[in-house]
DNA sequence: TTGTAGGCGTTATCAT
DNA sequence: ATGATAACGCCTACAA
């Protein structure tokens, strides 16, 4: 911008703001082309005898020399940069997915770019369209956020691989939410419960779905009627337990346990049955899902499904590694764990479990230390 | 993939894995040169015939075309995209943060980087080389990673934002902590406590520092004596408070308040504290920082410090936004609140607080609904 | 072992 | 109003 430092350029060392170094300083303080000093540096299998490269790593590192990645890529028609597509960062549950992710693609140099969609349509769309614009040379996209159409309003997309959906002919990381689901209501079940309810997520998302579903198909399993009042839709957050809480326990005989679907609901949840002086697990039984690291640091301590969030991220990445060098892309299936906790308990012997308000001093409130 | 396109190229249209069109197919298809294209799609003020412009409108859409930006950053010497290194993405506060540094970057049309350091100094290294290799137009640095060394060794660094440092020649973003300190433990002497502990962030955090200053000096101030025994450092984290408040409550005359300086600490230790029998507020009163979403939802409620992390997030990236273009950088110190629930109450009239475990029912639990 | 030249896709400058 | 050309920084055939 300054009259003078066209001409200047680099070559005087100027302190212009945007100074570093090109490869051909390198190559001109070490006395070689740039051919030569571009083979040293990055670390090609082309010969360069020693003294040589030796005088082209003093250069460089005199010159504080970074490469530029831009023209790099440019030219190799590779960015080593992977767009990642989320709901929602600040979300715990894709947080950690996110933490996974970007693990992974440091170790091969990777660098994430992440957007938060929340779940709309116009979001994604301009957010996949900067992300191609960028020449991402792939993309993961998690909570389900994508759709057919999004992509085809786009030539040549990069490989995708998506998080927690199936049915989509895409290579997926996932886990079995329907077994889960069906994991979870179970334990309720045996634990001689016959009043459960579901706390579901909301109805676009299709882990939400499978959830519903395998709370009720554990239910048909075990010959229990599925009531339709006894399912109560949300967000998959604290304040979204709550509310459906509310729903759920505005009836004259409420349920006596509750499969929620996130750890957030679930807390959510037992936030408001204190408040209203239902114990937990003695009046009402709690399951949630995730099993975050709170889950265990609660009071009472959260039984939860246990859904590895980091490695499903760590693998999503794998995958798309994969899909980047070789071609082959086998969706993966990871697998769940019910970690049985404080919130669980076999029902009240007694029909109406919900005689008395917070004051009764039954036997000790919580099972016992960790 | 399919084995004939290879040599399709992309003039035919053939679905080539990176088959974008180039804004001189654009062109050539428009009838025009690849200038008049570039001014069309740039929105250039150059002026450009109305029919030609449509042509060239056309001919993009059809072609699907989309704007090379690293050709476009290579020339124009900006990427339009910003580098973020954070300790770690998935603890919350650093989550929220990042949320809001994406949505304000995105309102520009900016891309985010995220890059998790662990406080690792080589991590801190190779991120910001990486990140410089890419050119990013400019950084932000949460959780005081940064060091003057770090970037020594770079020349010419782009503009950098820090978060929750201060005392650094860099702009920055932060809140009080400090004052919010002071805030929470006069609250708790107030109340009427004189014993009152203090579970300290990691050593190397200045924010964790700051607070245990301001604690120190709301002790100071009230003539209350500083026991170097009721500070335990650890981790801010659930397990880092649990720890700590096993030191701390070790002894046989225990603090009757603590002050634990973010909120998973606190939850940490009011866990531990039940499972000793020991109930938050009656025996102990525990207030946190950062009043994250969780705080107004646990049992019970958690009495916090309100730090606004979204905020702070969305500040730092317009300042650097300002930075860039402008070069105005004046620090920015965010407001803190604290936020008074149930976690908190008077210590017990008689002297020995740990007289009894659980059983004892004193009068109504915690305070009542939210 | 080293150097030369061309091009990756854009945009800015200078004609026309 | 439009077009030709150079340059951004790098890598890789190909030549020497």
């Amino acid at each position: 911008m300054a009259p003078d430092d066209a001409h200047a350029a680099h070559r005087t060392g100027g302190g212009r703001r945007d100074a570093s170094a090109t490869i051909l300083d390198v190559a001109g303080r070490a006395g070689v082309s740039a051919a030569t000093a571009s083979r040293v540096l990055t670390g090609s299998s082309h010969a360069v005898s020693p003294p040589t490269r030796r005088r082209v790593l003093a250069a460089a590192r005199d010159l504080g020399y970074l490469p530029n990645m831009l023209a790099r890529s440019l030219l190799k028609r590779e960015t080593s940069a992977v767009g990642v597509l989320v709901p929602d960062v600040s979300n715990p549950y894709y947080a950690v997915i996110l933490r996974g992710i970007e693990d992974a693609a440091s170790e091969t140099g990777r660098a994430v770019i992440v957007c938060n969609t929340d779940r709309r349509g116009d979001k994604v769309r301009s957010y996949l369209r900067a992300l191609l614009e960028r020449r991402v040379d792939g993309l993961i996209v998690a909570g389900g956020t994508i759709r057919r159409e999004h992509l085809a309003a786009v030539r040549s997309a990069p490989p995708i691989v998506v998080i927690g959906r199936h049915g989509v002919p895409l290579p997926s990381v996932r886990v079995d939410n329907v077994g889960a689901a069906v994991a979870a209501t179970r334990h309720l079940i045996e634990l001689g419960h016959r009043r459960i309810a579901c706390l579901a997520g909301p109805a676009e998302s299709l882990t939400a779905a499978d959830r519903l579903t395998g709370y009720r198909r554990a239910l048909r399993r075990a010959g229990l009627p599925a009531r339709a009042d006894d399912v109560a839709r949300g967000e998959f957050s604290l304040a979204g337990g709550r509310r459906g809480g509310e729903r759920l326990f505005a009836r004259d005989d409420p349920p006596t346990a509750v499969v929620a679907c996130s750890d957030q609901m679930a807390i959510g949840l037992v936030r408001l049955l204190h408040e209203r002086g239902l114990r937990v697990p003695d009046d009402v039984s709690v399951v949630g899902f995730d099993d975050s690291p709170l889950a265990s640091h609660t009071v009472p301590a959260l039984t939860s499904v246990a859904i590895p969030m980091y490695e499903i991220g760590r693998r999503a990445m794998a995958l798309l590694r994969r899909l980047l060098e070789d071609g082959g892309a086998e969706p993966v299936v990871l697998p769940v764990e019910l970690r049985i906790r404080e919130t669980t308990a076999p029902p009240r012997p007694c029909c109406r479990p919900r005689d008395r308000a917070a004051g009764a001093p039954g036997g000790p409130r919580v099972p016992g230390p960790a």
